[in-house]
DNA sequence: ACAAAAGTGTTCGAAGTACACCCATGT
DNA sequence: ACATGGGTGTACTTCGAACACTTTTGT
């Protein structure tokens, strides 16, 4: 038993929300679930559940741990899957009608391929792909809205750092699909030969690497890349500043 | 009364705590107490304390309004007076040995003038800055390294966008002022020739405006600037994609 | 053959870096 | 007068934007 203990204030529940993106048809989207219990029963929330505590004073689990529980849950795929970071934290009061609640806001970005099979989680009642573009952020349960607009003002600062870029393609990938992945953050078009050459500096830093084979596209087949294993660096990656990869 | 209630599982406690930034004799610095209770009797730690929670659902206080109360009491400063944002949420297991805690880390930037005055708060045993180049990160209480740590990246990340470090110069400074805030921040020198034609477009961009008076500095007279107040930018300043200051 | 996509080259401007140099002032 | 810091100019480089252009495939 600890020497000392906790002062004997109130607490107030503590969740774990997520905000699982993918690109689903080359449209961003964000993984909702539609609440079909009060309070917005019928509305669409971020997926999430609360922190386990344990009983004593050591137990339960890490936040990050609580993020990739709730990922598991939500959509059967594992943190090595993804890649997983801290939003923040939100606790206004008032935003849960049932009481105090403060909630840590994980961001999740999934591949595409891995995201086809996502679907009917055991927790939530209804799981769906929206597309960010198409979304009202103020029909969301509680202030998922506010969440979810603070999400991709992050999402789009960090994506050009290449890492979150990267964490939205399959393993192996074209040009274009990694070009398809900012264009679909950004919500708008970006040069095809400008981006090309953008990729060539990814290699030249160790990020990426190309593959042998390539791949039939419909027309011309296309260089492949697959991003490149940590440790592989070259020579020039070694006296740039590394580019750190960040939150989301 | 709601018309449902939270489900009835362990809460954690949850704190905010503070990482108060400025500049003393040139150095970055960072606000410590020294805890006169045990656990960690006697070493230095992170300002903060337990966000208020109401006694009902909806009372207590919002995590940024728990922030710029606790930077009231420790320091005297009100939240006009710095630069106040979020930093993330910590809640390993173990980091408090009384028991489960979460805690939702706040940065604040304080112009150094304003930062002579802080001493004593009336809930800190011992409030003193130091310096953080001859900081022991592994020797603070519970895990407020690794927060200082990561305050440490976001700042160094942040800085370069202007809007932290005009966050931690007088309200009127000098660019050597201005420059010596990126240099204690990132450990380097500087160029103050490339660093001034940053300063023009600083201006340009309406972040910054001349002011008529100089200073004297010891040698000859510096000009000087101030932040430009929201709504007085320049036309080029609108043309262009609004810097987003992001967190810390 | 032709369309569509892959991929290269060129030009321009914005901005970072290094460095030479002039200017104004307190001692 | 002169050292010190304030302030300007110049050359080089990197990188994003715009766009003309060639190459390679499927139909």
């Amino acid at each position: 038993m600890p020497y000392a203990f906790l002062p004997d204030v109130a607490r107030p529940a503590v969740t774990v929300d997520m905000l699982v993106f993918t690109l689903v048809d080359g449209a961003l989207s964000l993984l909702l679930i539609e609440r079909g219990l009060p309070p917005f029963r019928g509305r669409l929330a971020l997926p999430g559940g609360f922190l386990h505590v344990g009983a004593g004073g050591r137990g339960g689990e890490a936040l990050d741990d609580a993020a990739a529980r709730e990922l598991l849950e939500e959509t059967g795929l594992g943190r090595e899957q993804v890649t997983l970071g801290q939003l923040g934290a939100f606790g206004r009061p008032g935003r849960d009608p049932r009481g105090r609640t403060i909630t840590v806001a994980y961001y999740a970005l999934v591949r595409p391929d891995a995201a086809r099979g996502v679907r009917a989680g055991s927790d939530a009642a209804c799981a769906r792909w929206a597309k960010v573009a198409d979304l009202d952020l103020d029909a969301l349960a509680f202030d998922h809205g506010g969440i979810v607009a603070e999400a991709l003002v992050s999402l789009r600062r960090d994506v050009d750092r290449a890492g979150a870029a990267l964490a939205l393609v399959p393993a192996t990938f074209t040009a274009r699909e990694l070009r398809e992945v900012h264009e679909a953050v950004h919500g708008h078009r970006l040069d095809a030969a400008n981006f090309d050459r953008r990729l060539r500096r990814l290699i030249d830093d160790g990020l990426i690497e190309p593959t042998a084979e390539t791949r039939a596209t419909g027309r011309r087949p296309a260089r492949q890349f697959r991003a490149a294993q940590r440790g592989a660096r070259s020579a020039s990656t070694a006296a740039r500043p590394s580019s750190h990869v960040g939150r989301i």
